[in-house]
DNA sequence: ACTTAATTTGCAATACGATTGCATCTGCTT
DNA sequence: AAGCAGATGCAATCGTATTGCAAATTAAGT
């Protein structure tokens, strides 16, 4: 458990009860997870407590926030070099048809995208929609 | 006005009166809109008739959904080429973080996405966040 | 033009995720 | 132990999306 501990103390969270609870279950999942996914497959759940946990998590480059293009939000750790200062980690998001879920593939690198002249390109998001391994087999 | 009836006929859409006054407007708008855009700028409006008058459209390919990230969902024409079987215009959409204006790009191409091995692509959704020609002048 | 059937429209109501307000609780400092 | 700041839990609200149903409109047949 310290480990846990340490992980949020390492992003300037304070490790409560229940931020460790999140953190915990968030480490163990392979796709990400909306604010409903987490209050359901939790035991000890208040939506709004894990809705700001989350935000506290988003705040200090815990998480990241997915938008998949499915309507729900979702979250998945981030990679260790984001903190308060900002996410650095952006990467492609993977949506299943199939299972909806949503994984991400920060090894996939997001190719160079060439705008019209006169827009200026500040963050590229990239989600590719298909089957999953699993879905596929 | 025969133009716009001809337009909607073509893709097997009967021309009511609040279907052409949607396509009239959305014909006019250099930006993407959501629902409530178009409530609050068309004059006779009723938000479910919108709804349901853009499910239309959207179904038999005269307009494509938007999901800039925003969490609002917006709608703009589609091209020609679109139809109820399915939408064929696939291409960029730019997010102005400045006037949370959202255009389409159908010009610039969409590069490919190489997957891991196991994941089978079907689409290839492309937001690119940053400024846009009028806001940055 | 008149009647009738099918589609569309408008209003009320609902669903549901996101967000806020506020009182209470918890953990740390003095 | 008392005090304080932040975290938590519950109720309530917000905003958008969606459905149900009755009235209005359109299309079709005579
Ligand atoms: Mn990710
Ligand atoms: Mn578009
Ligand atoms: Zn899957
Ligand atoms: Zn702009």
């Amino acid at each position: 458990m310290k480990d846990l501990e340490q992980q949020l103390i390492a992003k300037q969270i304070k490790p409560t009860a229940m931020r460790l609870l999140v953190l915990d279950f968030l480490k163990e999942q392979s796709a990400a997870q909306s604010l409903t996914d987490i209050e359901l497959k939790m035991e000890r759940t208040d939506r709004v407590t894990i809705y700001r946990t989350i935000r506290t998590f988003e705040e200090n480059g815990l998480v990241h926030r997915i938008d998949d293009g499915s309507g729900i939000t979702k979250f998945a750790l981030c990679a260790a070099d984001c903190n308060v200062a900002g996410h650095h980690d952006l990467h492609l998001h993977f949506y299943c048809s199939e299972c909806k879920e949503t994984h991400c593939l920060p090894k996939t690198t997001i190719p160079e995208v060439k705008l019209p002249t006169g827009y200026q390109l500040v963050e590229t998001q990239l989600i590719v929609k298909g089957i999953c391994q699993a879905c596929l087999t």
